[in-house]
DNA sequence: TTTAATGTTCGAATATTGTCAAACAATAAA
DNA sequence: TTTATTGTTTGACAATATTCGAACATTAAA
């Protein structure tokens, strides 16, 4: 038989909810492909490899989005406050970056 | 390096959103969850064996949500808009199913 | 042909979301 | 210390989403 949802899905129902929510929306999303594919040539991405992620500053986030900064600041926070991206200051900057489990949260959601 | 997403992605962004839009909402993901685990002892699953796929009655998913005849009726419709289920009338009742494509390209899509 | 069961559509009420402008905060540079 | 850069917070408004009751549609059963 073809099961395709995990079954040790340890998660509550209304916590994944808001992780899809928080993709829900085509700025958001756009961010999170930015900063899962943001070290293309001609992008501003960093690959920090101490932490082994893409890492990308809001401010060059803002440039590919066409919001305002109080708008980008919102989004960034909502990402942030499911727990889909990490955030640490840097000098005048901010950077984010993906957290990985999330993203493997959420291939094991999607997979068996 | 880490890369978390697929670049062979060729779905648009407004169409993932829309899809994720349609998981974020706690009723209409139990209606995706009970589609993709209905088949466990004590639930009115069926396992369609010619489509490989688990089916349920929009009235037996109905019965396990809380909300009334109509926003079930609203919340199948989104679902099947975006493409994740399917559905097909037997005599009075009408058959739902998880689209077994969509579940792979959003695993997919959080691969890699 | 009635009646029952299952599901949809419509219209409305309420709640949530997305966005901006203005003001504020923190850091770095001059 | 003054100014520039980067990002956040607040308050407001418009657009969307969620839900329901009432009415309607479709199929099966009596």
């Amino acid at each position: 038989m073809v099961r395709y949802m995990s079954n040790n899905n340890t998660m509550p129902i209304e916590q994944l909810a808001d992780i899809f929510k928080a993709l829900s929306n085509p700025n958001r999303l756009k961010i999170f492909l930015l900063l899962t594919t943001c070290c293309s040539p001609g992008t501003v991405g960093i690959y920090d490899k101490s932490a082994d992620v893409d890492t990308m500053f809001i401010g060059d986030l803002g440039k590919e989005l066409e919001v305002g900064k109080p708008t980008v600041s919102h989004h960034i926070k909502e990402l942030r406050r499911v727990g889909i991206i990490r955030t640490e200051r840097r000098g005048q900057n901010i950077a984010c970056w993906v957290d990985p489990d999330i993203i493997e949260q959420l291939r094991t959601f999607f997979t068996r």
